[in-house]
DNA sequence: TGTTGAATGTTCTCTTTTTGTTCTCTATTA
DNA sequence: TAATAGAGAACAAAAAGAGAACATTCAACA
């Protein structure tokens, strides 16, 4: 099990060698990992190497090379480096005090579960078919939420929520070529809330 | 059987675990279950260490390690459930073989790194405002991906791409609003491909 | 081709900080 | 009264860090 240390310049070497191209020198980790002496830095990647995250050429300069099969037996935590934001036309910009996401904390709960999407009713909400959608595990839900929907205990649908006065609520699609339909509320039982949308391009 | 302290502190033991790759400090733990004297928090870990369900090296820092069964109990590889294919007007649908979906085949690879998308231009690719991308590093594509290329060394976007005869590129948005561009090649330097895409509604 | 010097990797020793271990004492509760 | 919880002090040990000294690369240059 890696130290905290160690974790952090593991993901410094990581996310280095993505940006440039090549891997930094231990004065670049030691700034990068926020202390001062390269000494230290390479008892820590003597420690990463012994446990054969790392390989080092000896004596080269920059010559640690990340061991990518190593990586997937060692439960490290499921986490990847979040490198900024793109929007067109402009460089990549930083983001501050997010330098990862963990997956953990993105969906990771006892009560979530997932669905397969199949159909283009939700296309405009950004949820294609085939997608997988995250659901919250709930009975209730409030307008403007999209929802699992049970209509009459026997189909179910993906589908915004609008509650309507009068015990009534309206299941919207997001595709303009269908239309919403208003239900007696006591026809709809809600199975879950969408928290969540992935979708895989491989 | 385990005392209700003792039952704390083990679940705190393997969420801490669980999310950071390491295992927590004795103050940790004790800040974790809500008191203030790590003395304490060894007694615990002692009885749990006892009982076989965590083992101890010993004077070492973060030397906790959760044992087999303890381990199980909790989900430690990022899986959630499948439940099945969900259609509009339809029952769900079981997928068949696959019960789970794992994130760290998903994503989890140490030339994989994620983008935060800011603005519309591939909306019409189910790609919205916030959403983020994960991106494979690699510095070639083929026409139809959708990447991460830099132009003029400067200017970081998110396009499809299409191949043109004549050492040419049409960079793609998806967005009816908008136009591709046509580049020479050389101008392009292709950062990476889209090979994920995850959304959080929280 | 060989030389040179700056940059970088390697090996140490030392100090400081953090953490684990072991106590004793008090409070609460059944 | 016995069992459980908790506070906190005192000490030992490990990890983190600084920094000096030395070895090796590597590219520039004669």
């Amino acid at each position: 099990m890696l130290t905290p240390s160690e974790q952090k310049t593991l993901k410094f070497i990581q996310k280095y060698c993505i940006e440039k191209g090549y891997s930094p020198t231990l004065n670049e980790i030691a700034q990068g990992i926020g202390i001062k002496s390269k000494g230290v830095v390479h008892r820590y990647i003597k420690t990463l190497e012994s446990l054969n995250m790392i390989s080092i050429s000896s004596h080269r300069k920059r010559g640690i090379c990340l061991n990518l099969e190593a990586y997937e037996n060692q439960s490290v935590a499921p986490i990847i480096p979040l490198l900024g934001r793109i929007a067109a036309g402009q460089p990549i910009e930083a983001i501050e005090g997010r330098e990862e996401i963990n997956l953990a904390d993105f969906i990771m709960n006892p009560d979530r579960f997932a669905l397969q999407v199949s159909g283009d009713s939700m296309i405009e909400a950004g949820i294609l078919d085939g997608d997988t959608v995250i659901i919250k595990h709930q009975n209730t839900a409030e307008t403007g939420d999209i929802i699992v929907a049970l209509i009459d205990g026997l189909e179910a649908t993906l589908k915004r929520l609008k509650k309507l006065p009068g015990g009534m609520v309206l299941l919207i699609p997001e595709n303009k070529l269908m239309e919403g339909i208003i239900y007696e509320a006591k026809r709809i039982q809600i199975q879950g809330v969408v928290v969540g949308q992935l979708r895989s391009y491989q």
